[in-house]
DNA sequence: ACAAAAGTGTTTCTAATACACCCATGG
DNA sequence: CCATGGGTGTATTAGAAACACTTTTGT
């Protein structure tokens, strides 16, 4: 009874909205293979870890968030023979969405990392352009139906910071008005903070929190 | 650098239908841990074989149906450190979706296979309830935007057939008549196959096969 | 003739869309 | 006072649900 020896890593897409654009982290690679090349930042899942533990580390080493301000979410394994040169890697991917960070990544522990809009992402390492096709297709998919676009706002946010989350991500404009009734009628997924800001301009807009809804019911659709 | 040795394995959640039931395979394991219990089918990954083939050579070991009758996709990974209690052992959990098969399953290299409805099932090996589970969750979900219910089918079918399927899947009752609008008004989703059949008792029934549609537009909703 | 299942037509109601309009602030 | 974005009201329309009714077989 031989088991084939495996190595398995965690790889993370980790999307946020900087300057109006979806946009993905990736890490510079230092070593061989694809040296000098960008990759989706990840690492070796330790011997005592679990999946979901090893992605959340590797998020924290590499972005410095608080876990409780981003939406973390199982995406896929990927295991080809031969997606890795060195040996037989099984990566489990893992999305991640977070809201918009200080440009120079702070607590982070790799050489060199940047955010980079999803649309200008070319050719990156290993099968990793593959992994963020369906990490952007999983992203837009469940903000129909799951209250996950919030992770991409500061923790007080008003409606129309929430319907831009939207309307980036989906590529699609959104009538103002509709979105504002339906966001606000479905029960549990806002909860008003109580005050107001006019850094949008124009009249104050009122300041929400995310709500306690698991679920979008009904879900909002895309145009 | 060195990294920790892991085993690779597929596990599969089989759903079918049977008596009205919907029921999962499951096979009774000959060795420890957890000899004699049952548990999900699934094998080790071999050293140069892909996921999804490992996966596809699993369930034709335990089934023996044709690929082309079978929908299949992967379902999650799970890796808890002590999930097996003889070494670190990660598995690709993948969901199948197969028509109706003879009772004693025919090509099986399994001692013992059997249909179990999904309700009757009680605590199976590792953390194959969770599998379950989760794979259960993700049928039902999936026969709302996804032409996947004929899967459960044989390859001619009637539309009543069809909706016993999501009456049985989701556990409520539908409306024939509104149903039967509602999924020939699909484009794509059903194609004719020019013949009818009484098997079912009654006034003469068209017979379809499955169409090209890969999306379900618009959804089906549950009641 | 009658039962049973297939399939169509029609009415009703809910919810999405489009858009006119008013509100509250900064400059 | 005017530009800007926030928020409400309302008419139109598309689709879901409910159900009466007709069709075509087996017995």
């Amino acid at each position: 009874m031989e088991h084939p020896p495996f190595a398995v890593t965690v790889d993370l897409v980790v999307l946020t909205i900087r300057d109006d654009e979806l946009c993905v982290l990736l890490v510079r690679r230092g070593e061989a293979p694809y040296a000098g090349r960008w990759a989706l930042p990840g690492g070796f899942v330790r011997p005592d870890e679990d999946l979901d533990a090893a992605a959340a580390r590797e998020l924290a080493e590499e972005t410095g968030v608080r876990p409780a301000d981003v939406h973390v979410e199982q995406l896929a394994s990927y295991g080809a023979p031969r997606r890795d040169p060195r040996m037989r890697v099984v990566t489990v991917a893992y999305l991640a969405l977070a809201p918009s960070l200080p440009s120079p990544i702070a607590g982070t522990d790799a050489a060199e990392a940047r955010w980079t809009p999803v649309e200008r992402v070319r050719r990156i390492a290993f099968d990793h352009d593959r992994i963020l096709t369906d990490g952007i297709a999983r992203a837009r998919a469940k903000l129909e139906y799951a209250p996950v676009a919030t992770a991409f706002c500061a923790p007080e946010f008003t409606v129309a910071e929430l319907r831009r989350v939207y309307e980036i991500v989906w590529g699609v404009p959104l009538d103002p008005r509709n979105f504002h009734r339906k966001v606000t009628g479905v029960p549990g997924l806002l909860a008003p903070a109580g005050t107001t800001t006019t850094r949008n301009g124009g009249r104050p807009a009122e300041l929400y929190r995310r709500g306690p809804a698991e679920l979008l019911l009904p879900p909002i659709l895309r145009g």
